[in-house]
DNA sequence: GTCTATAGGCAGATAGAC
DNA sequence: GTCTATCTGCCTATAGAC
């Protein structure tokens, strides 16, 4: 039924209207009396497809962190030169910024002390797997000579992870996007081989 | 009397504790239980000398930012070379994590649009001032030959402020200062005049 | 799968004795 | 200034009917 359009489910748009909660208000600033009335249900009926809180935590990290390298995955199918690729990587960031949002996990990293192992482990995790990302493209870019910088590759993707999640933070409370990309704009610069 | 101890008094006590666990659970994360607790006095008389939260909130940034200041005065006191402006200027963060914590406006900007408003407000003045400090190092370091970027300071000064907040953030969640040092170091190299 | 109803706990905050 | 006692409200979570 319904042909052309798509059946997202009830779970999923739990861990819509939940995702973008937690990026604005963090995972300690709502409740499930906020979903439930944001979609209409009970707060009862929430849990019956999440039995807790903690677990809710978990699956939208697990969704988060898939659809983020799923990103990757697309960056590296469509951009062929490094400087490109981290271009693009900061876009990701952008986006989400320009719903007023944090990135997710750089929102859980604050709240860290007071979050459920599962979920601090999970966040630990997508952590790793930009960082790791961004190391191959640095290393690649200096190879091939599109990027120039001093130093392990690996310390710069911490520079680039860093800078991107610091720039979104401190842009969010001045509601000015464009802090954020210049910021972003500049960051990148410092990698970038000068034409 | 107590010649050779700072008496602090309760107000200053209560404001050490609640900045602390601010900066480690945010502020959505903690509560006057916890302070009381702490303390070994009751919640009520928390409430005796700040009258809701949110004044308390008020009362921990003003007091963060005034010390700040007083450490950026000082740095100028003390420190001739931009560079080591820089560096002692990202100690200052260093400091913060060594105790486990976020920087406490990093930290509130997360949970900005949780927060009451004069909250809000005081969190960009913090910025405001950091950002202000930062631009003028930098235009002075560049004016002396000690550091060579390119670009405006002020823009400068934004990676330099998102990218060390956004490094605590990051580090944190791994539990080793080491990561925070490794990017601020290479974060800062970025700026400096090769040598 | 969603509902009503409710449990049990903790939140911020106030009144009034000492 | 600090206490005991208490209020009101919201929180996560569960039981059981439909």
């Amino acid at each position: 039924m319904t042909v052309n359009q798509i059946d997202v489910g009830t779970a999923d748009r739990i861990l819509d209207a939940a995702e973008a909660l937690a990026q604005t208000r963090g995972f300690n600033g709502f409740s499930y009396a906020h979903i439930a009335e944001q979609l209409g249900i009970t707060k009862a009926s929430l849990h019956y497809h999440f039995a807790s809180k903690g677990q809710l935590g978990e699956a939208l990290i697990t969704r988060y962190a898939e659809r983020f390298a799923g990103a990757l995955e697309n960056i590296d199918e469509v951009e062929e030169d490094a400087r490109d690729k981290l271009a693009a990587y900061a876009a990701l960031y952008s986006g989400v910024l320009d719903d007023g949002r944090m990135c997710l996990c750089g929102m859980l990293a604050a709240e860290y002390e007071t979050l459920p192992k599962p979920m601090a482990n999970a966040i630990v995790g997508f952590f790793d797997a930009n960082h790791a990302w961004l190391t191959q493209v640095l290393a690649q870019g200096r190879a091939d000579g599109t990027l120039e910088f001093h130093g392990d590759p690996g310390e710069g993707a911490q520079v680039v992870l860093g800078g991107l999640e610091g720039a979104l933070l401190v842009a969010r409370p001045y509601g000015d996007p464009a802090r954020f990309h210049t910021a972003a704009r500049r960051l990148l610069a410092a990698f970038a081989r000068a034409t």
